[in-house]
DNA sequence: TAATGTGAAAACCTTCACAGCT
DNA sequence: AGCTGTGAAGGTTTTCACATTA
């Protein structure tokens, strides 16, 4: 979220920023943006606030994000197929270098470039094209089967679409995206407002 | 996350289930279970445990998940279509009920059984539809206007697609769909494993 | 003057441990 | 015997407030 914040900051011209602003824009306390970037190290001016160029520098070395990570998706449905073509992850230097379909009637076809592969490929394709993430995007019913899958493969990463609670070992990195859920979340305050 | 997992129980023919069994399928230990439980009520059997389908019931209650949800749509891009023809919001209760776009161009076509509509229609068919919930499809630079022009249109939960930090006034509730976020929020913890 | 970085305090959340019920 | 519900303890996160520096 601060990556976020101060590219869109970098973007309006503006290159300093105090931790009253940047709270401002995140919704956040400028205690809490201080103590958060404290933890990581002292970027800040006193009297003036922080440097946004090299904040953001900072921020994208500490997360990471100056590198490019390769990723494989498992399933190329109606969904799978958007994620594929979502123009987003590129030039956030996520490259989509495989993709996998339980169907054999899905395997040998095209989409967005890749041909989609077997399972029984998973294993060699993550290790030959050093993949660490892997995307989920199956029926509910196969997701936490595939997720094994791509954890004994080798993928420290799964960003998962299927609408579970997926269990995983705790070395393994997991994030869901699951708009249900969101939503689900959000009745509990509305109905309160009534 | 509880109404998931109960969801599931039930399917499989679990008809009781104890903090211990629950908290397993959700990576959560016992004790937060039954103090998260306890906030809304008593639920459990000393003993025994808790009655699924009773807990499920009880929760859906609470969350507000035992009523139709009235929701837009705006941008009826890619993105926007992906979403419209997502087949997942109506079993749960959500139901799309207007889609809008600022693009002239767009306004008068037919996306998933709906008329597009202009953003200057949003208003009335918000109020005639009973609308509380806006979904937000449209680029990032568009993004906070949309956000603004629904909340002043009634709507009081935001479930927002682009990638921006949306500032929204305490009253509104937001969620954020972001997977190149949770990417981003990913990478730390894939670097360290090094 | 204006803002950081940070110990200390306050608030919040999770876990423990056990009385009490089935 | 088995498990809940819950005060109390323990731990973590957030906020306060101020010495310090540009």
């Amino acid at each position: 979220m601060y990556v976020r914040a101060l590219t869109q900051l970098l973007s309006e011209g503006i290159s300093v920023v105090s931790s009253r602003q940047l709270g401002h824009r995140l919704q956040m306390t400028p205690a809490q943006i201080r103590k958060d970037l404290s933890y990581f190290g002292r970027f800040g001016k006193q009297g003036r606030g922080y440097d946004v160029h090299f904040l953001l520098e900072e921020l994208r070395q500490i997360l990471g994000l100056n590198q490019e990570w390769d990723a494989c998706l498992v399933g190329v449905g109606r969904l799978g197929r958007a994620i594929i073509n979502y123009p987003g992850f590129a030039p956030e230097g996520f490259r989509m270098r495989a993709v996998f379909d339980s169907d054999s009637r899905q395997v040998g076809g095209v989409v967005g470039g890749l041909r989609v592969q077997p399972m029984s490929a998973l294993s060699e394709a993550v290790e030959r094209d050093n993949i660490t993430i892997g995307i989920v995007a199956v029926p509910a019913a196969e997701a936490q089967s595939v997720i094994d899958q791509l954890i004994d493969s080798g993928v420290q990463g799964i960003l998962n679409y299927a609408p579970i609670a997926p269990q995983v070992s705790m070395h393994v990195v997991i994030r869901n995206i699951d708009p249900v859920l969101a939503l689900q979340s959000m009745t509990f305050y509305l109905r309160e407002l009534d």
